[in-house]
DNA sequence: TGAGGTTGTTACCGATCGGTAACAGTGGCG
DNA sequence: CGCCACTGTTACCGATCGGTAACAACCTCA
């Protein structure tokens, strides 16, 4: 009854060895969220998909609102993973770090899986500002462009703000693009056009 | 029988003096599809909303789907018209016609109501092909790009086909930054992007 | 062996989805 | 007046929405 090996604290069932049902219904979400957008999944076609049924995913997640949001923070932490990953190998030489990521964004933007920003995507499709994963996207957006001001002054670029706004001009029209266009949309000049802005601000 | 003054041949009557259900139901649906989105919004709604009711709503209207392309035509035309109304005064000056359309852009995105561009709201929330409305996305998308293109061209820039994609990528950018900030987002930066780039393409 | 936790299964809830049938009322115009 | 087009009303259809109750099967571990 006190401390066996596994499983006995929920908080830390939830993130450990959890068997498998949650992580396969949480998988297939995303893939659908992604794939289909939020609103247009539903319930009985995530758990179905994911092998087994509605029931056992109430078993897992509160609602499908809150699924969403962990959805989003999902995605949340993978494009920080991403960034990072990306920014790390070009330390201190803040205009590589740059380049490094419109390449890294055209490339995969242009992929052929690709549909744009999932969290931008949300940003359509959640309207109410009681929804959980309204906050999640909010917070997001707004790293994002305080990531890329800051690079902007780490570049020492004269008006960095408006250099580091225009950049985030550039990747969220990307995405949005690529939900219209196919490979070859205006996404393949995020890169050139970044290059010159840089350029232009002294970077 | 033959020819009365009005309201004797279908088409005719669709387009002209029709009284007023078909247009109060149009228009209460433009405004709830951009307020709330497409698949937010339902066909009971609407009619409600428009002080009627369902079969109303399908004695003027074949489907939901019809409807949502029809608002989508709807909000292409008045892109345009207004693109037209901002180019107009600066006809033969290709850069002051660019500079005109971004301030304006900033204007219009930039105010209370507005929650971006319908029509990018649109790709992201339909993705069957077969939807009726995904080919006015596609075809309005398209437009835009190949006008921003021959902007750039008319300015006998550098590459022009890169500067166009760039302005492209800013504006569309803009539309979905609005989303997720309030007025003093990034899409304020864009008119001075905008001429940054343009300067670095010696245009 | 026995107990507990995790699953699968089935049926159900009220609400809403897009869409339709049938009928009553109303207005304009010949 | 009488016709007819348009509108409102009500009730309904099957399907799906998000969410739940109850029970049987299972696997693990003590």
């Amino acid at each position: 009854m006190m401390n066996t090996v596994k499983s006995e604290d929920p908080t830390v069932a939830e993130q450990a060895g959890r068997p498998r049902v949650r992580d396969r219904i949480f998988e297939t979400a995303c893939e659908l969220f992604y794939r289909h957008g939020i609103r247009a999944v539903g319930v009985d076609a995530i758990a179905c998909e994911a092998g087994t049924n509605k029931m056992s995913f109430y078993r897992s997640f509160a609602s499908k609102d809150e699924l969403v949001a962990e959805y989003l923070r999902f995605k949340d932490r993978n494009f920080w993973i991403w960034w990072d990953g990306i920014v790390a190998p070009h330390q201190g030489q803040p205009r590589a770090q740059a380049e490094a990521l419109f390449e890294a964004h055209v490339n995969k933007t242009c992929s052929k899986e690709s549909r744009g920003c999932g969290l931008a995507n949300a940003a359509v499709e959640i309207v109410e500002d009681e929804h959980p994963g309204r906050a999640v996207v909010i917070a997001h957006k707004s790293e994002i462009r305080r990531r890329f001001r800051a690079l902007a002054k780490a570049m020492q670029a004269r008006e960095p703000e408006q250099l580091g706004d225009a950049l985030m001009l550039l990747m969220e029209g990307g995405y949005l693009a690529r939900l219209t266009f196919p490979k070859g949309g205006p996404v393949s000049s995020a890169l050139h056009a970044a290059r010159v802005l840089m350029d232009a601000h002294g970077a």
